[in-house]
DNA sequence: TATTGTTATACTCTATAACTATA
DNA sequence: TATAGTTATAGAGTATAACAATA
């Protein structure tokens, strides 16, 4: 029996999924060094959820739309916008067009904590420069892809 | 002026970093969906903390070492490991080489609720499962070389 | 009635510091 | 003395449930 035993259609010389082996190879240099977002939550003073927070408010967001991008209880959200409006870093105002809602927002402060902290998470990763500029657009044009 | 005003070295037809452009694509395809650890943690009844645990026991490892895995300090997983214990998963053995040292084990228990967790987190996503087979392979030999 | 956000509660995660038992 | 792990403490994150204000 020289053919291949494993689950896949019937294609000579089957070669373990391409898809499965990218993902772990990717998990793997992800997981290499220290988690990014860990390390700028210490730097800043700020714990993970606080910081996600900050990083989703591009513009400003409902308390149930940082629920949404935390994925966590509506609840929870109460308590670290608090922590961050203590700090200066946000401010909480009613919606006119529906007094339930509130809008959460950066103030100057928030913005320029927000902006450190872009500038860390954008930086590429020590194995992505690490490659050549012509792996680099390899990678970017695959990824372009995927996008769509 | 027709020639780049960015801040790299003299190159006609200045681009954008292709690594900074895949890194902002790879972090919008990650963070596309629910995070899959966040996911399988709710489904398995267990913290993120102690699933990370779980997930670094593939062989034992002492207190120290899963503090490391975990980046938090060593006085954290004394709690995370007794609740993983209470439930049966872990076991804490003391060495036989230097007493001080504990060594944590999966149970049988655990190791079954370990291969789920693997199974899954080891499931391709779909932004990179829906790359035809070339673009597949494509990307994997780019992640093999920045493996090395 | 339904929805947004808050509060109350209980539990887990986290860092710091002090402690123990080994080395 | 130094190290591995624990305990004590205080503060933050988390889900559930009940609640107030608004729609």
């Amino acid at each position: 029996m020289s053919r291949a035993s494993a689950s896949g259609a019937g294609r000579a010389r089957e070669e373990r999924s391409p898809a499965r082996e990218a993902w772990a190879l990717l998990a793997g240099l992800v997981h290499s060094g220290p988690p990014p977002f860990i390390v700028v939550a210490r730097e800043l003073g700020l714990r993970p959820p606080a910081l996600g927070t900050l990083r989703a408010l591009d513009e400003p967001k409902t308390m149930s739309e940082i629920a949404a991008v935390l994925y966590c209880d509506n609840s929870n959200v109460t308590g670290i916008v608090d922590g961050l409006e203590e700090r200066g870093l946000v401010s909480r105002t009613p919606s006119e067009k529906d007094r339930r809602v509130k809008l959460i927002a950066l103030t100057a402060a928030g913005s320029r904590v927000r902006s450190r902290l872009m500038a860390t998470l954008e930086e590429p990763p020590e194995w992505l420069s690490k490659l050549s500029t012509g792996e680099q657009r390899a990678l970017r044009d695959l990824l372009r892809t995927a996008v769509e």
